[in-house]
RNA sequence: GCGGCUGUAGCUCAGCGGAUAGAGCAUCGGUCUUCGGAACCGAGUGUCGGGGGUUCAAAUCCCUCCAGCCGCACCA
């Protein structure tokens, strides 16, 4: 990840060891100060507002505890806050602070953000390691729009982690084992006849299908591919090199994929199910010494409580099934031993589905009845709704069936391609397939990044690849123009200092959206919820576009320019690490 | 039946305890001899699913009802 790959404009020669304090923290400790004396711990709420820079709400609140009047108690807080040179405060209405930013202290912020290549976040102090299960399709079949969003959700997560400063250790947990490789294995070898060295698997999708087919319809075929499995879990070494073919090529294949959509994952973060198949028997033993299992219908069972079925009966956790085999209650048990005690997660993050909500809750809950799980340790499953058409159904091709993800990408590049076609831009025809692949997976990315993870979303590609609105080309695009700005100037820019004045509404209001990037980022990494940095971009655009209108920047002179030139700059790089941290590439020209 | 998620402007979505509920798209009307018009400004529409409650303050928290989606023992 680049930090900061738009700007070349070199910074504030005094460029500080100190990271800065940013805004929003600073007028919080200034308050917070301040409410301590009469109740520590008083929650300012200290808010951005519309009717001034910030607004602190915390007054009326407090002033209800201490049973006085908010506006008595407003002024008091005024008189012990220290916010000289920092803010001019007024009181109104009922009890609110409304604060507004000195022009001295807005311009001393902006020179730090100038001179900081995190543009104010800090990196954290203390470093945690968080494992963060993504992506995880079915090795067997092609990736679909149903592995959409975890792997463009979960890799958001990881790359702002990682922005933060925290050790991440991504795990595509694929589904690589049981009886559907069993069939593919089988399904091989009629293929192949024996021969050996030269297994091309082709179109995966095809070759599962014909598989699946194959199984369904022909009984023998059927017998082969049970045996196989039991082959498989046995260990039998000529089935295990088989189905190793088998994994490599299908993983080799969704690695494309996750090179043509831009994400982080590689066939080094690939630890399948079958990765666990030696924990299993463990785990059920080591539940079994705890005295936690019960058998039932023949199964091996935890009943965790809290959890029941449709007749209101205690709802088991099957570690082993009837047949002996294990299911991916057991694996997914292995799993959150592996990660506490061997990758000594501290926090552990599953990007899987809503309907996956209850088997998670019983996986988590029997992992800590069985202490593997310590308190300490954050569990979390980041859930997230579906894909819908246009219908508001399930997202599926016009013939009925799933949606492969490359031939969706494969559309949104054949769009944008033809728009820029359009705009007849002066790109030799190498670069404009490559931008129009970067503007792709932007549409796709941000369309399913920027609304809420909790909510279904319908997959519109004409909206999402849209140039105007709210979509990621609006936003790349944003960030173009201001790079051909220092483009046209024929020169780097490199002013000793700028002098921030703001003098119109438009930088002002646009200056103040650069300054809250920290706690925009903070906030939507703490919720696990990329959409809110989404939001923020989004809104930063509108301030530029508003402030590009409204202000000249190339036909103005001395310091009014450089300090045009300078708020350029950082909306530039603004949008380029905000983007970056989702995922979304920030091309230097559209 | 139990549990979970969802219901905000015509459409797609933000807002999730604070002062008049916002944006994008679409619609209508303006601006500007375009530092890239893929622009800007303005206009309008909302019983925030219904009803109760808590609170100085509720779209936001609690209860209840309605509607929709999803889970609820051996497929992951």
């Amino acid at each position: 990840m680049s930090v900061s790959p738009g700007s070349r404009c070199r910074r504030d020669r005094s460029a500080r060891l100190e990271p800065m304090t940013s805004t929003y923290d600073t007028l919080a400790s200034r308050l917070q100060n301040a409410f301590d004396t009469l109740e520590v711990g008083a929650d300012p709420v200290l808010r951005t507002s519309d009717r001034s820079d910030y607004q602190a709400n915390g007054v009326m609140a407090l002033a209800k505890r201490l049973a006085r009047t908010p506006r008595d108690l407003a002024e008091e807080i005024l008189v012990r806050a220290d916010l000289t040179g920092v803010a001019t405060v007024e009181i109104a209405g009922p009890g609110f602070l409304n604060l507004t930013l000195t022009p001295d202290f807005l311009a001393h912020q902006l020179a730090q953000l100038r001179a900081d290549a995190r543009l104010g976040i800090d990196s954290v102090a203390t470093v945690r390691t968080i494992v963060i299960d993504y992506s995880a399709p079915n090795a067997a079949k092609e990736m679909h729009v149903g592995n959409l969003r975890s792997t463009v959700i979960g890799d958001a997560l990881a790359r702002m982690y990682r922005f933060a400063g925290h050790h991440v250790i991504a795990r595509n947990h694929v589904g690589d084992w049981g009886t559907p490789f069993a069939m593919l294995i089988e399904h091989l070898l009629d293929r192949n006849q024996g021969e050996d060295s030269s297994f091309s698997i082709g179109d995966l999708d095809g070759f599962y299908k014909e598989a699946r087919t194959k199984f369904d319809a022909d009984a023998a075929f059927k017998e082969r591919a049970r045996a196989r499995v039991v082959a498989l879990q046995a260990g039998d070494p000529e089935t295990l090199r088989l189905w190793r073919v088998i994994v490599d090529q299908s993983i080799a294949y969704l690695d494309l994929v996750y090179q043509d959509l831009g994400v982080t994952l590689t066939v080094n973060d690939v630890v399948g199910e079958s990765f666990y198949n030696d924990m299993l028997s463990d785990v059920v033993a080591d539940l079994q010494a705890a005295g936690l299992i019960i058998e039932s219908g023949g199964a091996l069972c935890v009943f965790p409580p809290g959890f029941t079925n449709r007749e209101g009966e205690a709802l088991p956790l099957i570690v082993r099934k009837s047949d002996e085999g294990f299911g991916y209650a057991a694996s997914d048990l292995a799993a959150v031993r592996d990660r506490v005690d061997n990758l000594h997660a501290d926090e552990m993050l599953y990007v899987v589905g809503v309907p996956q909500a209850q088997h998670f809750e019983m996986v988590f809950a029997v992992a800590r009845m069985a202490g593997w799980l310590p308190d300490g340790v954050r569990c979390e499953h980041v859930t997230f709704g579906n894909v819908l058409g246009p219908d508001r159904k399930m997202f599926k091709s016009r013939s009925g069936e799933t949606v492969k993800l490359a031939s969706l990408l494969d559309e949104a590049i054949e769009r944008a391609d033809a728009a820029l076609k359009e705009r007849n831009t002066d790109l030799d025809e190498m670069a404009r397939t490559q931008l129009a692949v970067e503007i792709a997976r932007a549409a796709i990315k941000y369309a399913d990044l920027s609304t809420d993870r909790h909510h279904d979303y319908i997959f519109d590609l004409d909206r999402m690849i849209a140039f105007e609105g709210d979509t990621g080309p609006y936003l790349q695009y944003a960030h173009a123009r201001l790079r051909s700005i220092f483009r046209r100037l024929g020169s780097p820019w490199e002013p000793a200092s700028v002098a921030f004045s703001l003098d119109t509404p438009q930088e002002r209001h646009l200056a103040l959206g650069l300054l809250a990037f920290p706690e925009a980022f903070e906030a939507s990494l703490a919720s696990l919820q990329p959409h809110r940095l989404c939001v923020y971009l989004f809104d930063v655009a509108q301030r530029l576009t508003a402030f590009y209108d409204a202000c000249p920047v190339l036909t103005s002179e001395g310091a009014l320019r450089d300090q045009r030139l300078a708020l350029c700059d950082l909306a530039a790089r603004t949008l380029s690490l905000g983007l970056s941290v989702l995922g979304i590439d920030a091309p230097e020209q559209m």
